[in-house]
RNA sequence: GGGCCGUUAGCUCAGUCGGUAGAGCAUCUGACUUUUAAUCAGGUGGUCGUUGGUUCGAUUCCAACACGGCCCA
């Protein structure tokens, strides 16, 4: 790590000086300069028109944007210039300028914010350009920018310096304006489905809606402990028992555990509820949102991650956790599966850890973890989930050791959770009871007890079916990302050391 | 939390079997009026992550620490 309290590099000594000629002269930094194209919409417009076509129009622009080269060949300098939209090359001749002007863009720095009027042509190799009648420095960039071939390859700087990262990396860029198109179909499809958006609090006096250790902060004006959510989940229920019977929320939730290359302390979630369908029902709007959002950012059904191809356009594979534990398992007998301590004996000879106090839910989840999780790659939902580890999911009427619930892997990942609604208060109120029981033998994700979101369902919770979809996991799917800081703009990571 | 790896110029990286460092890009000076990783000539720029140890001498060897990456829990 380079310390933070940088010496002043010679280059940007250098830029400074340039800076200070600069106010000396008059407004440094001026805001009166607007333009009227953008260089992605030049390249689009005059696609196709020739040389010839280009110089009887002679269209005259103002562009303006970050001078990213510069090809100084004497009294004549190419230079290719960034917007938002793309890049266009620029032709600044000495000729073509008021006196002195040419003199002063020789000494501008890759970097500089610029803004230029001038005529759209075509050079002798073919490429759109817009040759200078007037050029403005409108903002100084005082730092080099990192070089043009390799651009920014030290990861952390990327992530510290995401600015940086933007400037020079096209696929950066482009991996965040999918992250937005990504989001933005997401809302359409539930908007076109009679969805309401909402937006549930942050801030709780009691976390719930997740298995998961929360963070806590205080409210100083009320004198109270708080703490940021876990998931937005027990809320969301409450509006539907308010007639609100179907709703979705995007936004960020917070669990305080590690940091990994799939875990962020803040991360985005999507829940969506709809009142009078089932887990079932719930899997098929899913499964049609995922194909969607998949096609839209990507334009195919079929992805490519991490060089592996998924299939996102056939249906999903379906299979319950006992079925895939029998299939990732060679050495699990069925019956093994019914009886508490054979299941706590094969896992333990199977070298996989089983926490103090697990009942056979949380023995077989154990296991699902570690032999079957990464073995799934094509999308495939996994259901049936043991009642002891799924707290607020209605139990299956036929065998009720397990919920009618579902998770969604993708290439080894957990993408999606959902299930048929418990919405049975009393029922609700013994699960609670159970959560509370765990965390009093000392787990602590375990859930506290909601009186006032058993209150809730007292009023009548119509059947209803729920789920939640991890929008970063998803958007590594859509942009290949090998890590959830590749998508997540800026990561946490631990402050700069003070050098 | 554990293991492995990394940290050298603004950026991307070489390198020193221990004698205080190089390249390319960028930058500066000069040449060049259609280039596109422009080209050519010459220069500037470094507490070699931090602290300590070993040594006549450490950027190099050793240790601790910091930050990051990957894997594991």
């Amino acid at each position: 790590m380079r310390p933070v309290i940088e010496r002043e590099s010679e280059q940007v000594r250098q830029r400074r000086e340039k800076l200070e000629a600069l106010r000396a002269q008059g407004p440094a930094y001026p805001n009166d300069f607007r333009r009227d194209a953008e260089a992605g919409e030049l390249q689009a417009r005059y696609r196709g028109v020739t040389a010839e076509e280009l110089a009887a129009q002679a269209p005259r622009v103002a562009v303006a944007g970050r001078l990213m080269a510069r090809r100084v060949m004497g009294k004549s300098s190419f230079a290719d210039l960034r917007d938002v939209s793309g890049r266009i090359q620029l032709l600044v001749r000495r000729d073509d300028l008021p006196e002195g002007v040419y003199a002063e863009f020789r000494h501008w720095d890759i970097g500089d914010i610029v803004a230029v009027r001038g005529t759209v042509f075509r050079t002798r190799t073919g490429e759109l350009s817009v040759r200078a009648a007037e050029i403005r420095l409108l903002a100084k960039c005082l730092h080099p920018l990192p070089e043009k071939w390799h651009g920014l390859g030290d990861t952390e700087l990327r992530y510290r310096r995401r600015y940086v990262d933007l400037i020079t990396s096209e696929a950066t860029r482009e991996t965040f304006r999918r992250r937005s198109r990504a989001i933005d179909c997401i809302r359409s499809f539930f908007v076109e489905r009679d969805f309401l958006e909402v937006e549930t609090p942050m801030m709780q006096t009691l976390p719930g809606g997740a298995v998961a250790r929360p963070f806590r902060t205080h409210h100083h004006a009320l004198d109270m402990d708080m703490f940021l959510r876990v998931a937005p989940e027990l809320n969301l229920k409450r509006l539907v028992v308010g007639g609100f019977e179907r709703v979705f929320e995007i936004n960020r939730n917070f669990r305080n555990e590690g940091v990994s290359t799939e875990h962020n302390p803040e991360f985005t979630m999507l829940e969506y509820y709809q009142a009078l369908a089932d887990y079932e029902d719930m899997m098929d709007l899913t499964e049609s949102l995922l194909r969607e959002v998949t096609r839209t950012v990507t334009g195919s059904g079929e992805v490519e991650y991490q060089g592996e191809r998924i299939d996102l356009d056939r249906p999903f594979a379906r299979m319950s956790v006992r079925d895939a534990l029998l299939q990732h398992v060679p050495e699990l007998d069925p019956a093994v599966l019914e009886d508490e301590a054979a299941s706590r004996e094969v896992a333990r000879s199977l070298g996989v850890e089983v926490p103090d106090g697990a009942g056979r839910g949380r023995i077989w989840m154990a296991l699902f973890d570690h032999f079957a999780e990464q073995r799934l790659r094509q999308p495939t939902y996994i259901t049936a989930y043991p009642t002891e580890v799924s707290p607020l999911s209605r139990c299956n009427d036929a065998d009720p050791f397990v919920t009618d619930r579902f998770e969604l892997f993708i290439a080894g990942r957990e993408i999606a959770n959902g299930f048929s609604e418990l919405n049975d208060p009393d029922e609700q109120a013994e699960r609670f009871r159970a959560q509370v029981d765990a965390r009093g033998a000392g787990d602590e994700e375990a859930m506290h007890y909601d009186a006032d979101y058993v209150r809730a369902l007292e009023y009548g919770l119509p059947p209803s079916g729920g789920v939640g979809v991890g929008i970063d996991r998803l958007v590594m799917l859509l942009t290949d990302s090998a890590s959830i800081r590749d998508v997540l703009l800026f990561p946490h990571l631990r402050p700069e050391s003070g050098a």
